[in-house]
Parts: structure tokens; sequence; C-alpha cells
DNA sequence: GGGTAAGCGAGACGGTACGTCGTGTCTTCGC
DNA sequence: GCGAAGACACGACGTACCGTCTCGCTTACCC
């Protein structure tokens, strides 16, 4: 009879977390995003006002942290990027599906809600550049890494630079819907950036 | 002699209208982007709330149209871009100064609230992309056709494409916080996007 | 050589005045009091707002202005009352009849809203007693005098106090509706103020 | 220990209440009546305008209920009028102090607003004569009942018309400022009354 | 019969208050 | 004894009218 009171305790808490961030999550991919106030989370989730206020101060942090934990769970390997040994076909399959995933609108909604506020928001910048930016770009840059070793990319570029000429293209072309995202769009990409990041020439 | 309908009842409504933009402006570039609201810009334009909703919908749409009313004026001429005859210079003196405006807060500010909006109202976006980023977007490819004229610039490369490598990059960058943006970050853009679209390897 | 200026100004003047408070008019017959607004007589009226400001200070006025002009052109025959030489049976035809006149909806608004004017306004109550009660209180008072000729009042009675015992407690039943305004209630009025102001006894 | 539902709770809302209606009454006490808002009466109680809207669903009723609350507490006994034996003069003397009433520039604002908001509200009318008229009409018609047995009144007089005959001029004169309510007024108004409705006649 | 000025309809304007909604805090009651 | 329920002070929302202010247009008078 150690703790008696502890393991309830952190069961019933987590158990209301994961309510509310399941809540926040659905409000936010089947609505827009001003109609996601934090009374209709609550109210979603069943929930009174102050548990989420004991917990997040703001909507943004309640929002991003509903999406943060959408990619909690995943380790390391299962972002890991394919690596058949061939860069252009792997980053293009890649380049392909993340393409796609933004034409699901729930993905859509969720993904402007952040992206709003971690414009506004330095912190959850912060945040969300260590938490959930850092992992997948690390997981982009050991691919990159095998690339390097295999001849097939420059040794010496950077691969932050590199990562950032591959996608931001993309990102751009979605957050202002400057043209539709298609896989040709995404072929083009990885072949300007293999252009200019592929093996020294002679 | 200009137009015979309505000259002093046009001069009225005219003032009133640059007022609350300059309002709107002027708030937008001072404060945290939820601090601007309908009411403080009729506070501050010295304006009833009606007139800002006679005109306009929404507080996104007083805000675009204030950013949007800073670059009318502009004539094609003032948006070109310095044609020296190098490509490179002519880019990297064009992309330092980019970077270098985004330092400035009241820009920031603006920038990122014009953002906000945009990303979540798809007409404002539309709009955007017609008022603000094409005339942008039609002088920068008007130097790139010049590049490719003069054999800097592969013939065949989609310029839009160019573009985007060039740019979002640095815009991105800019959003999420993700580094300074540094001269060197700005030429590293630049070296980057011409070896990807530099004129056709023999 | 009635009057040098304008002479057809006047009949535009007049047209319009008359538009107006005729508007004023249905408008309090038909609606609520608090939707009956300056904006709503002039959109009825087909007029400007100014063209109404021009000429009275406030809604109460013009709405005052309104009934009194219901009450105009009707000269001092019109408003006299019946004398058959029985006073009794005189007065409970008028009380009947005025019992009556509550009953119409219309009327009942018209003069639900007169009262809270004058209720709420000195100086638009003064107007009331002098334009609109004095004249009608002579009238009766002309028909009481007549009566205490022919000794069927007190001499010595006040007419004013008679007038008021006569016909406030009907007002005050109206303005309350505190009952039903029927004829054996208008006749109960007329027994109990005769039998407070009738011949003196012996 | 009173009672074992909402202690607590209870006091909590009946203390925000009595604020709202002291500050409600004191406004009306002192301003014209248009100036007294809802948001004038939630400045001066110290309250959000939602406070005031959980409670009541306009002005009109957080008025009524402001003045209501201040005839609660009164008991039976409060009510009663005085009974010396003698009619004529224990309704001389009460008339007497209800014309003084009428002139405290407080009470007669209060009354006026009163009376507007019941003129046009139909059930307010309803709730005025059920809580506020009602149980004063009764303790008069106690005395004049009294006044039945003792015979000095008429034992088959309708005393609610005895009410109205009595009271009902002092209002309207008040109501329509006919003139000054003197202790005379008040005498003369008992005066036919008690010829109207005294004793039966031999 | 053409010029002119007063009066007009229309409605924009700076304001005030409306009644509603969401915020973040605080209190109460029920499980 | 914690948490749902929701009251609370606050402040912005978007709307309705207020009373004032142009704006052209109409109209009816004057020469």
């Amino acid at each position: 009879m150690s703790n008696a009171k502890g393991p309830d305790h952190s069961r019933r808490k987590e158990r209301s977390r994961q309510v509310i961030l399941s809540a926040a999550r659905s409000l936010v991919a089947e609505q827009a995003y001003d109609k996601v106030t934090v009374e209709a989370i609550a109210a979603r989730a069943g929930v009174g006002k102050q548990t989420i206020y004991r917990r997040w101060p703001s909507r943004s942090a309640v929002v991003f942290a509903a999406v943060l934990a959408l990619s909690e769970g995943a380790d390391g390997q299962s972002v890991a990027l394919p690596d058949t040994g061939d860069l252009e076909s792997d980053l293009k399959l890649v380049m392909r599906a993340t393409a796609e995933e933004f034409a699901d609108p729930s993905f859509d909604r969720l993904l402007r809600a952040l992206n709003t506020e971690i414009a506004n928001d330095a912190a959850l910048a912060a945040e969300y550049r260590e938490k959930l930016a850092r992992p997948l770009d690390e997981a982009k840059k050991a691919r990159l890494r095998s690339a390097q070793e295999a001849g097939q990319l420059d040794p010496d570029a950077d691969l932050d630079l590199v990562l950032e000429v591959l996608y931001a293209p993309l990102f751009q072309r979605w957050l202002h819907r400057g043209g539709p995202l298609t896989p040709a769009y995404a072929d083009a990409l990885v072949d300007a950036t293999l252009r200019a990041f592929g093996p020294a020439r002679p």
C-alpha cells in the first residue's frame, strides 16, 4: 500500500488529457479554425473549462499539444525514410506521399491551424521545431547522409539547406494555395534539388 | 476634368478609407495581432465601426486591404529588378535585401498578420496571389527571362518553379523562425538555385 | 398678398409634412412602439431623415404631432357633446363610446405611444393639455354647465374635478389593463359621478 | 442548516441580484429614463452585462424588478391603512400622504419609468397588478370593508370602483401633470368619493 | 425658357447601446 | 476531494438608430 493515491490519479489525469486532445483534434479537423474555442473543446470532451486551463495556458497550446500528440508514440524507426540505395526514387516517393497528405481536408485544416499558431507565437514555434520538425528532419537528414556516403550527394552540402530547398516550395505552395500539388510537381522539386546538391561535377 | 461623377463625394469616401487603412496598418505594425480589433482600428482612425463594416466584411479583409494599399501606386517600373547583366549578383542583391526586410519588427508583424489571414481564407489567398504576389513574381520572372536570353539560365526552366526554389526556403525559415536570415544564407539560396537551373550542361 | 415668400414652397412643405405625419400614424398604429423609429418613419414616408429633423426635434415630437393632427380640422362643433336635456343618459352615451374606442388595437397603440411620450416629457405634456385635452375638456364642461343650469348638477361643483372623477378611472383601468371596459362599467362611473356631484340635497 | 439546497450558491447569486437591482433603482431615481441603459446599470453595479441578461430579458424587466424589490419584505401589517373609526379623516390622511409622495423627484422618476414599462408591456402590467397593485388595493379594501360594517359606506358598493374613483384622478393628474397635488385636492377626492359611495340615503 | 437657389431623397458619417459570445478566473455541488 | 458545471467580470463582436452632414437632383420662382 505504498501509494494508494498516485496511480489512480495519474491514470485519471491521463485519461482526461487524452479526451481533451482528441476532442481538440476532431474539432480542428472538421471546422473552421475560429470555431475551435476552448468552450467547444470542453463541451466536446465532456469536461469543465477549468480542466483545460489547468493544463494549458491558451487555445494555441491545446491545439499544439493535440497535434503533437498525434506524432508521439511514433519511435525513431517509424519515421525513417526508405533507403533503397536510389536517392532520387526514394525522395520522389516521399515527396509524392507528402504532397498527397496535404490534399486530405482534415489534415489540411489541422496543419493550417498549427501554422497559424506557430507563426504568431515564438515560444510555440520553438517547441514545434524541437518536438515536431526536428525529429522528422533528422530522419530525412539520415537518408541524405547515407546518400552522401554513396556518392549521390555533394559531401559538403548543408543538409538543412537541402531539406529547405526540397520541402519549402511544397509548403509555400500549399500554404498560399499557389497551385496543385501534383506528383509531377513533387518530382520536379526532387530533380531541382538533386541538380543543386548532386555529386560534385568533374 | 478627370471625371464628372461625384468629385467631392468620392474625395470624402476616399479620405475615410485612407484613414482607416492607415490606422489598421499602424496597429498591426505595433501590436500583437490579437489586439488589432475592429474597435481598435475604428478608435485609432476616429471613425465609427459601421464605417468600417460598410466597406469590409471582416477584420481580415480590412487588414488585407491595408497591406494591399501599401503596394498600390507602385507602377511596373518601381518593382522591376536590377539587371546589370550578371544574374548571380543581381539575385544576391535582391535576396539579401529581402532577408533584411524581414528583420524589421513592423514589417515582420505586418507580414505575419497577412499570412495568418490568407492561410485561413481561400478567397483572401486568391486575392493575395492576384494583387500582391503576381505583380512581384512577374517582375522577377522578367529578370529571369532576360537571363535565359543571355544564356545564364536554362531556357526550358519553369520560372515559377525557379522562383519557388529561390524564395520559399527564405519564407519558410522566416515564418517558422527556423534560423537567422543572414546574407550568407541569401547567397546560398541563389547559388543552389543557379546550380539547379543554370545553363544546360554540355 | 398672403406672403411674398414661396407660395408654392409652402404647398410642397405642407405636402411632405402630411406624408410624414401619416406615415408616423400608420406605423404607431400597427407596430410595437419601439419599432417606430425616425428611420422607419422616413422610409415609410419616402422622405429623407433630414426632412423630419428639419421640422421636429425628436421622435416624440413627430409622434405627438401625428396624433395632434388627427384632431385638427375638427371645429368646436364636432367635439360638442350631445345635449338631450338628460345629463345621465348623455354622459352614459359618451362614456360607453369612449370605452369602446379603447378597444380598437390601432387606437390603443396610438394612445399608449402618446401617453408614453407625455409622461416622460413635461413640455410635450403641456402641449398635450393645451392642444388636445383642453378643447375636449371644454366641450365636456360646456355640457356640464348646461346641466348645472338645468339643476341636474351641483352649481358649486368644480367641473375639472367632475371630469376627473368621471374619466380618470376609465383611463387608469385602460392604461394598466386593470379590467374590461364594459358598458356597465361606463354606466357605473356616470352613476358614481352623479351621486358625488348631483343636485345639492335638501 | 436552514435548507440543504445550495446555501452558498444562492447567497452568491442573491448578492449580485441585489447589487444590480439597487444600481438600477439609483439610476432610475437620478437620471432621465433613456439614460438608464443596461450598460449603465451593469457599470454602476460593477457587474458584466451578461449577468444581467442571464436573469432578465430586457431593461424593462430589470427596472420593474428593481421597483418590485422595494416593496418586498413589506408584510401585510406594514401596508395596513390607519383605522381610527373615522373613514373620512383616515382616507384624507392617506390621500394627502400619497399626494406628497409624488412630489419627491426620485419617486416621481421611478414611478414614471415603471408606468412607461407597464403601459407598453402587457405581461409586465399583469405582474404589476398582481405583485404591486393588488396587495396595496387589498389593504385599502380592508379599510373600506371595515367602514361598510360601521355604516360609513354603502354596503353594496363595488370596492374596486370606489378605489378607482378615489385614486385614479390623483394618478392621472400626476401622470399628465394636470395640476398641483395639494392637500385640498386630496381632500376633495375623498369628499367626492364619500358622496358617491357613502351610506345609502333614507 | 433658362438660370438659380431652396428643399428634397438619399445615405454616409461619428457615435452609443444593443444583445451575444468567448475569455480566463472563481465557486459550488455531486460522485 | 476532485472535477463537471457553470456563474462571473470583461471585452469584442456585428447590428440598429441616433442626430448631423454632405451630395446631386428636382422644382418652382425670377428675370
